[in-house]
DNA sequence: CAGTGAGCGAGCTTCCGCTTGACTT
């Protein structure tokens, strides 16, 4: 409103100073800082310049050349930062040190250009955000690397041309919407193989043997580990009972007690990977909670007056620290834990697949310790940040020690074995306080001495069954991706959550379970394109791209490579192979209540649905009955929230019921009190079965035994 | 820790990788 001459001075003041974009906005904030008044910031939010989305817009015929346009929302943005450059005396492109970064800074170059020829336009790069690395950065200004695009450029015009050749196939023989890409049919791959080897594994009988031993007041339980100087294979009970018999009225002495010292390292700095790995086992959260939550973090929180970043950017293949964060660690070590500061940097490798572009995901100023800073935070900021903050301190400090006392016990031909362990120096451990409550604990040593005769006061024969593999979690499947150099930090997250959008994959008490329609993608998938929806398809690609950015390769050569027996392929089971619609409508014994036909299930944009099966005639739906609703007996079903799109379970007679639940019902009925069952998951008791009903305390661990 | 609440039955979907707000079609 108010009307002064300061926008006119403001813009002539603009005329002599450099513009510098990178991607981040917060990222551009903290530069702004570091750079001084001379220099103006801007961010460009990632890629403005893209394949559009509604076409393939690649020139197969001519050197598969891409079409770019302008990505959709963002013509605004493009614009202001090329009336910007105009502006400026110089522009320094300073996205990311990566193959994307290059990639958005040749757009925004050719962008810029196009309006003005007149702005020098260089190229500048730093790998960590602090004030000497910017500065050197902007003393040392590049130019575009061209292969370095190229390769970019190759890799987007592969997966468009995967993705969109594979998807519309889908939609052709199986069902409208779905997809298929590099990245997401090898994680579905996994994912369905895995739970292959779930349903084939055949879990075997074996049994262990403990006993306990008197020794004057005091009692010990003892492992039976050795029998005739062999690991003992219990297969059955009467195995276990011929040793009872042989060694129940010998003589038992204690015939070895060794202290065995081990030093234990503390982890290395988070990448994202590993954040989202120790996020999920630690404090339960999805890849994609974690994400949110670093975001909130690292884009700053209110804290008195001022907004402040907490954590440094949390998308990150790299553990590498900058030297003025390890001095700054290190003097917060010296001053608080003087004794476990080790005299040197505590260097970690970064791997070999990581580009490197970003530091390790680390607390921006150590002395905000999570109690400094906690009632800023929500509870689960609280949390993630804590687990960061102590991962990187930790990081910096001494190896904990600890000792470990075992003793063995002879029995007849048999050795039993106890053992405790205790910490002995803390070392790191004494930062830890999210991370360590299990593993510091540690268990008291037995107090015996070599030769002691001991008395066996009883034996407890335990009947087990091997294990068969687990299933993907969202940590072991973004682990396993990260290991095969599959998808990038920022894309983990995603890729799990489009398996669940498209319906390939349900997360059943936080284990990734493949559904009908996902097992039947995977299985079209592998049968036919069996070296595209691999991993190894990946990892050659990226030795290829290697190549084209060190120009001993062409991209449209290496590009025609793939594609000619690809596309060839893609048209043969376009032609051949069956169609699969309507295969995935599963009949059900449930039957339309209007007009007698059975019920189909089906599904549909929404979910699953039952549908009559007299469609079109009989248009009947409803949703799928899950259970017996225990307040008025009508069926309780699966809605979802208006919000988040969470799932819960209500009565389909809503509003003149108003049973809710957020617990998934099984197929089961309570055998205390005749109500419905659920699955439940929590710390204590893990994956369990309990029942609906608050008043009754049915409960029981869902590996006790599989009920057919 | 509490609170959570359509309709789906067809045409226009889809890739991977960067990054955050969200012009109203």
């Amino acid at each position: 409103m108010k009307k002064e001459k300061k926008p006119k001075k403001e813009k002539k003041y603009l005329e002599k100073k450099t513009l510098v974009i990178v991607e981040s906005p917060a990222k551009a904030k903290t530069i702004e800082k570091y750079l001084g008044p001379s220099y103006i910031v801007k961010a460009s939010m990632g890629h403005l310049i893209d394949l559009p989305k509604s076409r393939l817009a690649i020139d197969v015929e001519k050197n598969f050349e891409p079409e770019y346009i302008t990505v959709r929302g963002r013509a605004k943005l493009l614009k202001e930062l090329q009336g910007d450059a105009k502006k400026a005396e110089t522009v320094l492109l300073a996205s990311d040190n990566d193959r994307e970064g290059e990639a958005i800074a040749w757009h925004l170059r050719n962008a810029i250009t196009a309006k003005t020829d007149k702005v020098p336009i260089q190229r500048i790069s730093f790998n960590e955000i602090t004030p000497q690395a910017i500065k050197d950065a902007v003393a040392h200004p590049a130019a575009i690397d061209e292969f370095k695009v190229n390769a970019q450029k190759a890799r987007r015009v592969l997966d468009r041309l995967v993705g969109y050749n594979l998807s519309p196939l889908l939609w052709k023989k199986v069902k409208n919407g779905l997809s298929a890409g590099r990245v997401q049919s090898v994680a579905l791959r996994l994912i369905c193989e895995r739970e292959k080897e779930v349903e084939s594994f055949i879990p075997e009988e074996y049994w262990t043997l403990e006993a306990d031993f008197k020794v004057g007041k005091s009692s010990y339980t003892a492992q039976l580990v050795s029998w005739k100087d062999a690991k003992p294979e219990l297969k059955s009970e009467a195995e276990v009972n011929a040793i009872i018999d042989i060694i129940k009225n010998g003589e038992c002495v204690v015939s070895d007690v060794r202290e065995t010292d081990k030093s234990v390292k503390p982890k290395p700095p988070f990448t994202t990977s590993q954040l989202q790995q120790t996020a999920a086992n630690r404090l339960g959260f999805t890849s994609k909670k974690t994400m949110q939550i670093a975001q909130q973090l690292y884009e700053g929180v209110n804290m008195g007056s001022s907004r402040i970043g907490l954590i440094t950017y949390m998308r990150t293949d790299s553990v590498r620290i900058s030297q003025t964060a390890l001095d700054e660690v290190r003097e917060w070590i010296g001053k608080n834990f003087p004794k476990e500061l080790p005299e040197k940097i505590v260097e970690y490798a970064v791997g070999k697949k990581a580009q490197d572009a970003h530091e390790a995901i680390r607390p921006t100023y150590v002395s905000y310790a999570p109690d400094d800073v906690k009632e800023h935070l929500t509870r689960d900021q609280l949390r993630l940040y804590s687990i960061i903050w102590e991962r990187f301190v930790s990081s910096q400090m001494n190896n904990a020690k600890t000792r470990t006392v075992s003793a063995d016990i002879k029995a007849g031909d048999g050795i039993f074995r106890i053992a405790g362990t205790k910490i002995i120096e803390k070392g790191f451990y004494q930062v830890m306080k999210v991370l360590s409550s299990r593993d510091e604990k540690g268990s008291s040593y037995p107090a015996l001495k070599k030769g002691d005769k001991v008395k066996v006061d009883d034996f407890r024969p335990e009947q087990h069954f091997t294990q068969g593999p687990a299933r993907f979690t969202d940590a072991s499947i973004v682990k396993t991706l990260e290991e095969k150099g599959i998808g990038r930090p920022s894309t983990y997250a995603p890729i799990i959550s489009v398996l669940l959008d498209r319906y390939y994959v349900v997360r059943s008490n936080k284990q990734l379970v493949p559904t009908v329609l996902g097992r039947l993608i995977n299985d079209m998938l592998v049968d036919n394109f069996p070296n595209v929806v691999d991993a190894g398809f990946t990892a050659s690609m990226e030795t290829k791209l290697d190549e084209v950015e060190e120009n001993t390769i062409n991209w449209p050569d290496m590009i025609r490579d793939f594609w000619d027996p690809f596309i060839d392929r893609v048209d043969e089971v376009g032609k051949n192979l069956e169609s699969q619609k309507g295969s995935l409508d599963e009949p059900t014994d449930k039957v339309c209540e209007k007009c007698g036909k059975p019920m189909m299930k089906k599904l549909g944009r929404f979910g699953y649905f039952l549908a009559c099966s007299g469609f079109p005639e009989c248009r009947n739906t409803k949703s799928i009955p899950l259970a017996k609703c225990p307040k008025c007996g009508g069926d309780v079903v699966a809605r979802k929230t208006k919000g988040r799109g969470k799932e819960f379970y209500g009565c389909t007679n809503y509003p003149d019921c108003d049973f809710i639940s957020h617990f998934k019902p099984l197929n089961q009925v309570c055998p205390k009190c005749g109500q419905f069952m659920v699955e439940k998951y929590d710390k204590k008791n893990g994956n369990h079965k309990a029942c609906i009903n608050p008043e009754c305390d049915y409960l029981h661990s869902s590996e006790e035994e599989e009920e057919k």
